[in-house]
DNA sequence: CCTCCACAGGAAGCGCAGGAGT
DNA sequence: ACTCCTGCGCTTCCTGTGGAGG
């Protein structure tokens, strides 16, 4: 082997131009369609330029839909501005903090610490100093009354109007304590003279979420001082999700590398699936990575659809290997039923890969006999079966006549032999087909 | 019609782990 | 380092539901 293999890799790209910009990380200089949304947030975090706290946002809308692109849009236009001396002529300081609470961000001791190392690495943009009582101290093993003391004092010793943004809020596990802490932080600030002006910091909160139901979880007390703007995101139709891809095709693609009607067949596939962004992106690459192992140029139609049946494989084995082990436990014993087309089918009429959750039941217990696991109660299984549901890897139903009693009917969300395939091998199953009677 | 069956699913409680307060 | 607290996963117990079968 030569060393010139990383130059060889770089040259094969036969289609790719920039892979970034296919990143769902990546954030485009224009956001289509969406223009009424960051309108609307610019609008409330405008306040910052007028001394004044802005509102706290909600963000709702499901995944690939421009939630965090939007806000991050309009933060790094308010940075532009802040920090510039001719837009922002009297000095206003505001600076914003984004973190994903599903990334280990999820309780308030973790954000109240990514709030003040984030701002530890930051600097006054307009003098370029350290803000004042960042650098005292580390911040490694402090009690959460300290940081929150920390936080407090920086945001009014500095006028700061501190912004900050909870993607994926509804992880968080202690929401109500945290939103409560923070928002109590503004009833604390005193005002401060800078300049010949008196000046007072801030603390506002964007939150973002996919499950609108959130909201429910609140205490009514966090609730009423969480007041604020609410802004609901739509899903993209098929037709827009065209005009998002083709202008990342234009960025990310080499010209001519797939067609005008290609990319509208992956903003069809991607529409059905929710009219999700992210998914399209995704899609699209990997329509691109097939043409390229191919050694093609262009990508085909086929490879768009060989393209979509991956990444659905893919998505169920994300979703399989993810699953807790008696969940699992349960897709083996379905997948396993089905194919032996049941083990007491008490109904001739009903199509064989339709089953009673007592024979599932009897089966998972069966299964976990063999892993030498102890089986979960009927009462669990149950719930089981509903996250199972949940998740769109069976489809449930409540038996109506020709059945004794009410029973769920199951059936698998997908083909049998590839989930037990699947489950076998996340399950590192050792047994042979044999001890499972 | 009554009873039994085959479950669904609510309520309460239990043990554990990890985080917070001291 | 210690206890206390809280959320989570789960079990136990129980009531409800609606067709099957005598």
């Amino acid at each position: 082997m030569s060393s010139r293999i990383f130059e060889d890799e770089l040259t094969a790209s036969t289609v790719f131009k920039d892979m970034n910009v296919l990143s769902p990380h990546y954030v485009p200089k224009e956001l289509p369609y969406r223009k009424n949304e960051i309108k609307q947030v610019t609008k409330v975090m405008s306040s910052v330029l007028l001394d004044v706290k802005p509102l706290n946002i909600f963000l709702y809308g499901k995944t690939g839909t421009g939630k965090t692109s939007v806000v991050k849009t309009v933060l790094r236009e308010l940075e532009l501005v802040v920090s510039d001396p001719l837009r922002n002529k009297s000095g206003m300081l505001s600076y914003g903090v984004y973190m994903n609470c599903r990334l280990g961000y999820n309780s308030k001791y973790q954000i109240l610490l990514k709030i003040l190392e984030d701002h530890q690495l930051n600097t006054d943009k307009i003098s370029e100093k350290p803000l004042k009582g960042v650098r005292n101290n580390t911040l490694g093993g402090r009690s959460p009354t300290e940081l929150y003391a920390k936080l407090q004092k920086v945001v009014q010793a500095n006028a700061l109007h501190l912004i900050i943004v909870l993607d994926e809020i509804d992880m968080v596990r202690d929401l109500n304590d945290l939103l409560y802490t923070l928002t109590r932080v503004n009833d604390q600030i005193e005002p401060v003279k800078i300049g010949e002006r008196n000046r007072r910091g801030s603390v506002s909160i964007i939150g973002i979420s996919n499950k609108h139901s959130f909201k429910n979880a609140l205490d009514p007390r966090t609730k009423s001082t969480l007041l604020g703007e609410e802004i609901v995101f739509k899903p993209y139709n098929a037709n827009q999700l065209k005009t998002i891809l083709a202008n990342r095709v234009r960025e990310g693609f080499k010209k001519g590398s797939i067609s005008a009607s290609n990319i509208g067949l992956i903003a069809a596939f991607a529409a059905q699936t929710n009219g999700d962004a992210r998914y399209a992106l995704r899609l699209l690459q990997k329509a691109g990575e097939i043409a390229q192992s191919n050694k093609r140029k262009r990508v085909k139609k086929e490879d768009v659809q060989t393209a979509k049946s991956k990444i659905e494989e893919d998505i169920i084995h994300e979703l399989i290997t993810t699953l807790p082990e008696h969940q699992q436990i349960v897709l083996y014993a379905i997948s396993d039923l089905v194919l032996r087309g049941g083990q007491y089918r008490r109904l001739s009429d009903l199509p064989g890969d339709i089953l009673f959750s007592g024979e599932v039941y009897e089966g998972y217990e069966k299964v976990c006999k063999s892993l030498s696991r102890n089986p979960r109660t009927m009462r669990w299984f149950g719930e089981y079966l509903k996250e199972l549901e949940m998740l769109g890897l069976v489809t449930l139903s409540l038996s109506g006549s020709g059945v004794r009693g009410t029973t769920t009917l199951i059936r698998l969300g997908a083909s049998a032999e590839e989930i037990k395939k699947m489950v076998s091998i996340s399950l590192g199953l050792l047994f042979s087909e044999k001890s499972i009677k």
